[in-house]
DNA sequence: TTCAGTTGAGTTACCGGTATCGTTTTCCTA
DNA sequence: TAGGAAAACGATACCGGTAACTCAACTGAA
């Protein structure tokens, strides 16, 4: 590491050079009025030959004004579906000029509370966080500190601040209700942690609603501790298969635990749906190169994450914002159910 | 919105309220030396009363330091080995108090540009960037910041500051010669975007270096405008099965375009390796669900991800640090091949 | 010619902490 | 008990910009 330790140049410095004082070098830089044409130029011709670099943090601090930081947590980037949200997220912030300032929090409610604590300090322009069930410590910070807070990914009908999401249970009772109908009867659902899985939880449960609606059952559920990812599928429905006999079909968390049920399938030679049917959620890249279409409900994770971050903008920059927007979820009807 | 306005309260109110000097009071918060338990106690009490909270923006200003922001730019996390990488970075800054914003960059490098523009008016404590080909405007930018700079990814040899990275040329020679052992002659590629992937171009070359020293040919490659995915495998391997005749194995960018080949092996009723071999790269989840084992290459990305923190964070606290940090791959020779 | 309005630019105070140095008090030892 | 070191705490200046105010010069209409 070389050790170039000259010191930043100041605005004073440039305001100097170009013989003005620093509030007129100031307006300059902020495309004010009040200096000619030609005092800009040789204001501006010192900011490029000194390589003046405003100083946000001067900025923010002497204007008492906020920094252009969005704070974003999720809760697991090998989770892809939450991989694509942020990078919705993202990408809107990034082109506003904002920056996401992250937090994978690994479902861990302490960890999200202390990101949390953290962040404010830095005094953020707003706060993206996903999930609505959030610790007494974590509610009271976000209520004290006056800033936009956008809560993701379940819908929440009466939200801190803002809410972007889906109606998880809706989707989840869809669902169960088109197995039914396809004659399903004798039911079981695989998934990840339900006590921190808050939407994958409301999800199971309208299902279950809509199997006991319809006149099912559920006969067993496997919920795994890892993130619901494709080799989880596969384990668990093998479990499962051995340890529950005469299931008519299974409901996954997602379409990559349901790959790995449609793939454990295979490999016994249990025709899908014959044998057993594959229901899964998300329509996940991995289901157009499975040997079936499968069975899902379509979800636009990029553009939820692109709502999630308009709504912040807007509430940032005081423009009227839906406190509560919906986002939809589209059947795919596929051939394993 | 509630329009809760009270202003926040300052470290002067506190001291006030606990009868102490501003100056005191700082001290008790920054847990240095120079007061007694009482005063401690009596501070802290005013602390936890009025729900002070730090100005991290004041101190960074005030005391000429550095933020706890490191900015991190990676392509894509719709690729999710660069989802986890992007979740080891961010592990471990955050358990050191750091916090990583985040530019998700779409392989464009105007837009790494101006993020890095933007992200250094912050006073960073350090940068983390994925790829080592950047822009002059980049370099530039990076060499006049005087923060530590991590090159992620692609192996550098001669960083511009530190280098944490694989080195990919050889990954790929590696599976090249391989694939010409087991007797694999006419080869072709299947990956994406070369002009701006520039480690996936250094495994092509590494490959295709390998392939012509054993004596083999390759015949075709297809690059395809669009993130590694499932689908892209499936899709150009269909394309060129149907353009290119007599090949006996494809290398693919990564173990998801290479289970997008396997499925359309398996969809034609072709046999893998008999009638056509599979090489992936990067041993992802997908592999493990797969009907066989996925002959490829595993890359720790959680442990490159950390370990480039880590880098980062020795940088940032003036630790001795490697320039140049290699991370190790691992062949898996499946069954595929 | 006069005077109000506009334009270009400078002056001053301040944002909320901390570094530095100075002062007082406490405590220990000769 | 004096004297000096250490501990506890306070006063002041400053970090690098901008808000708010002031002021001079110029403009144009009465």
């Amino acid at each position: 590491m070389s050790s170039r330790k000259r010191a930043r140049v100041k605005l004073a410095e440039v305001a100097e050079a170009a013989g003005v004082s620093k509030m007129t070098a100031s307006r300059v830089l902020n495309n004010g009025k009040g200096f000619s044409e030609e005092t800009r130029d040789r204001v501006m011709a010192e900011v490029h030959r000194l390589g003046y670099m405003h100083d946000r943090m001067a900025v923010a601090f002497s204007s008492h004004s906020s920094s252009t930081f969005v704070g974003v947590s999720i809760p697991d980037l090998g989770n892809e579906v939450f991989a694509q949200v942020l990078e919705g997220i993202e990408r809107r912030l990034n082109s506003s000029g904002y920056q996401a300032v992250l937090c994978v929090s690994q479902y861990d409610t302490a960890s999200v509370d202390s990101w949390i604590e953290r962040v404010l300090q830095w005094r953020p322009a707003g706060l993206i966080v996903t999930g609505r069930n959030h610790s007494e410590q974590g509610r009271k910070l976000l209520r004290q500190a006056d800033v936009p807070v956008v809560e993701l990914w379940d819908l929440n009908t009466s939200p801190l601040d803002l809410s972007v999401g889906i109606n998880h249970y809706d989707s989840g009772y869809a669902m169960g209700r088109f197995m039914v109908e396809r004659g399903h009867r004798t039911m079981a659902y695989i998934g990840t942690h339900h006590d921190t899985a808050h939407s994958a939880k409301s999800r199971f449960q309208g299902w279950q609603s809509a199997i006991q609606d319809g006149g099912g059952t559920v006969e067993d559920t496997y919920v795994l501790k890892d993130t619901p990812g494709f080799y989880g599928g596969y384990y668990a429905t093998e479990q499962m298969l051995s340890r529950t006999a005469d299931l008519d079909a299974i409901y996954y968390q997602n379409d990559n635990m349901a790959a790995g049920g449609l793939m454990f399938a295979q490999s016994r030679g249990l025709s899908v749906p014959g044998d057993l049917g594959i229901a899964g959620w998300g329509d996940l890249p991995i289901s157009a190169i499975l040997p079936q279409r499968l069975t899902t409900m379509h979800v636009a994770h990029l553009k939820l994450g692109q709502k999630a971050a308009d709504s912040i903008l807007a509430a940032i920059k005081g423009k009227p914002v839906e406190e509560v927007t919906s986002i939809d979820f589209r059947f795919v009807p596929g051939e394993t159910i």
